[in-house]
DNA sequence: CCCCCCCC
């Protein structure tokens, strides 16, 4: 027979009493993930069950219930036709009752107080619909098989209520997963034995409430260890699942909503030096910011914190894998790693070996782009950062459509013959004019003669970074920006006073700009060149200027 | 018993 189990909350509660033909007990508990084969009506008093999967455990007043996580049912209650035999009671006896109850057998030669393979919803789905709290839940007679999938380093407390350290570690079976923490001296005793990737048996914790508040496992307790606790290395763990990663391609991390958790991989790029910050709260803080790029030719920042952004090391330019990272929507896209996050260099997957083959085929030489615009000088649009020698190497502007790359240069020459030119005076029309040698000037677009010419600038400048030099154009208003003059000024300069002319330039050259520009393959009869034009100088902030001139030292040192 | 998820 069976009935349903009052609760407070959440799905309803199936007990089942079920017999043998010889005895019978009523301490059966449906798992949840099972309930639909009672409203299916599959699940009927008098039908035949063979239990394929069940976990048992033993309350604090010595009762045992047995939960049932996968049965199938052999016969209707009309093909068994009803009670068979004559049961009497079960008389629980914990030894008896496991060996009849729970099929696993334990493993072999494994330590003391191991009672079979015990996945970890048996926890959740055992003691609360018996009105036990988790701390009157016995801790003594479970052991779960799992993988340590996340493992904290050891962090130390103070506060009102005292101090101490701690780390934690989550784990992972077939049936969910978990949160373990080990406080002072458990933190000292099981911090070395625990280590990520690697399956264990473990037995003897207690389990508590998780607050939901701080864990975005998929799981309502969380467990702490204590002086008896038990973790014992499994060395034939292959069926335990491992870390399952659905990683994002990175150009789709656009059409993601900031403060999704997602996973993401990539070839590390770029990194940036390790650095301390200070926090709102005051508190110091290493950072790290990554770039990581995929076969999307996209690249995002992913931002490391404390001692992750302090051990990590892109030299070889890694594959990065980041399981849990939030999805911020600073400077476009960027993710940022939490505390639940875990940071895989060169991670031993299928998907990390594709990546590595990719980026060093083809991949390096990609124009890429950024989701993250890292820019802290300069208007709306994105910064897409290269260095001079990267818009060659990289073929940039031989596509159908132009590029545009921005770049931190020295201005090392502009010509200053032809940067002049007479112009239409027409408000739109900035065409040259003819002088006609008797006081107008003769627009061939307007077809109009003018008595009056205004100045315009066509600069011809060569820009030099670190690595290599780019002869670019700047038209009006880029080239006053970079001048520091108006067209007109310089004009009446030239014309009136050569040595303020001259002067312009020399202040100039050797001065330092963020340049966005514009590039472009031209073909001229069977020629082609790349044309450079500047379509915005702005003042290098220093904080870009160090970030651009770390970046460079390093590709050099790369 | 922690519970910090940050910075531009």
């Amino acid at each position: 027979s069976m009935r349903t189990i009052p609760t407070a909350s959440g799905p309803p509660r199936f007990r089942l009493m079920m017999s043998d033909g010889q005895h019978y007990l009523s301490s059966f508990l449906l798992a949840t993930q099972l309930n639909d084969l009672v409203e299916e009506n599959l699940l009927v008093p008098n039908c035949m069950c063979m239990l394929k999967k069940t976990v048992t455990n033993t309350l604090s007043d010595g009762r045992h219930v047995v939960v049932v996580m996968g049965m199938e049912i052999l016969q209707s209650a009309e093909e068994t036709g009803g009670k068979i035999g004559n049961p009497t009671p079960y008389n629980t006896d914990g030894t008896t009752l496991l060996k009849s109850a729970s099929a696993p057998s334990p493993p072999r030669g494994r330590g003391r107080g191991f009672v079979g393979k015990s996945p970890m919803k048996a926890s959740s789905t055992t003691f609360s619909p018996m009105k036990a709290s988790p701390s009157k839940f016995s801790p003594m007679k479970w052991t779960i098989r799992a993988r340590v999938t996340n493992k904290s380093n050891i962090r130390t407390w103070s506060n009102s209520k005292g101090e101490g350290k701690l780390f934690s570690f989550d784990i992972v079976d077939e049936s969910g997963e978990i949160k373990i923490t080990a406080f002072n001296k458990e933190a000292d005793k099981f911090f070395p034995l625990v280590e990520q990737g690697q399956v264990y048996y473990i037995s003897k914790a207690t389990l508590k409430v998780a607050n939901k508040q701080y864990t975005t496992l998929k799981n309502d307790y969380e467990m702490t260890l204590h002086a008896h606790s038990s973790i014992v290395p499994c060395d034939d763990g292959q069926d335990i699942p491992t870390v399952h990663c659905d990683f994002v391609p990175i150009a789709e991390l656009e059409n993601r909503d900031k403060d999704t958790i997602i996973d993401v991989i990539g070839v590390c790029k770029s990194a940036e030096d390790v650095s301390r910050i200070t926090t709102k709260s005051s508190r110091e803080v290493s950072k790290r910011a990554l770039n990581l790029i995929d076969t999307t030719g996209k690249v995002v920042t992913v931002t490391l914190w404390g001692e992750e952004a302090e051990k990590f090391d892109g030299s070889g330019q890694p594959v990065v894998a980041v399981k849990g990272a939030r999805l911020s929507d600073f400077g476009g896209r960027s993710l940022s790693a939490l505390f639940s996050s875990t940071v895989m260099v060169n991670p031993d997957i299928p998907e990390a070996f594709r990546l590595r083959a990719w980026y060093d085929r083809t991949g390096y030489a990609l124009h890429s782009q950024s989701l993250t615009d890292t820019r802290s000088a300069g208007s709306g649009a994105r910064m897409n950062w290269k260095t001079l020698s990267d818009v060659k190497t990289e073929h940039m502007g031989h596509g159908e459509k132009a590029d545009y790359f921005s770049c931190v240069a020295t201005v090392v020459y502009i010509r200053k013959e032809n940067c002049l030119y007479q112009a239409c005076p027409s408000a739109d029309c900035n065409k040259k004019v003819i002088d006609q040698q008797n006081g107008l000037y003769r627009c061939e677009k307007c077809n109009r003669e003018f008595p009056s010419f205004k100045y315009r600038l066509l600069l011809s400048a060569n820009l030099a970074d670190f690595g290599d030099n780019q002869w670019v154009t700047c038209f009006q208003e880029t080239a006053e920006a970079l001048l520091g003059h108006s067209a007109e000024t310089l004009g009446q300069y030239r014309e009136t006073d050569e040595t303020a002319f001259d002067e312009v330039f020399q202040k100039a050259n050797f001065t330092t700009h963020i340049f966005k520009n514009r590039v472009k393959l031209e073909t001229y009869n069977d020629e082609s060149r790349v044309k450079v034009t500047v379509m915005e100088v702005q003042p290098v902030d220093h904080r870009e200027y160090s970030r651009r001139l770390l970046s460079n030292i390093r590709k050099l040192a790369s």
